[in-house]
DNA sequence: ATAATTAATTATAATGATTACAAAATAACT
DNA sequence: AGTTATTTTGTAATCATTATAATTAATTAT
């Protein structure tokens, strides 16, 4: 048995989510791919393992992930939806040159405002355009 | 003749855009309704004046606008592309109880990162979600 | 001013992403 | 092993957005 298997089934127990051979390999795509990745991103890569793969069921799994709070979508575009496996704090940032998205260390707890002081805030996000080094 | 009709005018006339009637409304709604709409929201509330507007003007004028900076693209959900005329810096909070966009004022200054010391930041989004007081 | 040219709008069709649904397959539980 | 519940699959439906081509309006040049 792979101990991250095992790990992954503890974490996922604890929300009473099974581990069906697909979501462990969602689940392993996104940890091991820190590249925020679209929908038919994870699914080509999927399918090269799980050739029966359906898409319905990578959309399945991430819904059941983000909602379990495991997964983040990121919409720093708005014709495409990105997911993150849920990391500590930080902001991304796109490349407007070459699309990449780089994930760069942010204290979110310093981004406030007084204006909102009677809300209860759940999320935060920090989203960065621009031209990255390499292109630069 | 209206005196913000001749203000917008000429401020399109440095991007080289022509202010025809239907970009008038649309730009009038984005100055009056700060709601950060979406298309729809815009197109069914213009439609009341002008019973022919075409939903595809209404997609064009918001992409020109995009493309001129007048207006800025907010994505803080992945199902619905919102629309804000362009401000002052501040953020934008979402309910998650009754949907409502609230804007608060922040330094978005004051948000960087040394990961990002090589790159050319071109664009800040400060997206929180959360309960507003209102459904607390 | 009028004709010629360019730009903007419209309506419809096409695309693409996501979701709904029902059947088939798999896993879990007596 | 048999029954039940869960998950996956494939297809069809939906919805937002874009492409296209024809029409209309506006601008420019004669």
């Amino acid at each position: 048995m792979d101990p991250s298997y095992e790990k992954l089934k503890t974490e996922l127990k604890k929300r009473n989510i099974n581990l069906s051979y697909q979501r462990l390999k969602v689940l392993e795509y996104l940890i091991q791919n820190h590249c925020h990745p679209t929908v038919d991103q994870i699914f080509s890569e999927l399918q090269k393992d799980i050739s029966i793969l359906s898409k319905t069921t990578v959309y399945n799994t991430l819904r059941l992930l983000v909602n379990a709070g495991m997964v983040r979508i990121i919409t720093i575009e708005d014709n495409e939806t990105r997911y993150d496996i849920v990391p500590e704090s930080h902001g991304h940032f796109k490349c407007e040159s070459c699309g990449a998205i780089y994930n760069f260390s942010i204290d979110v707890d310093l981004i406030k405002s007084t204006d909102l002081k009677d809300f209860k805030i759940i999320n935060k996000d920090v989203y960065f355009k621009g031209i990255c080094p390499k292109c630069l």
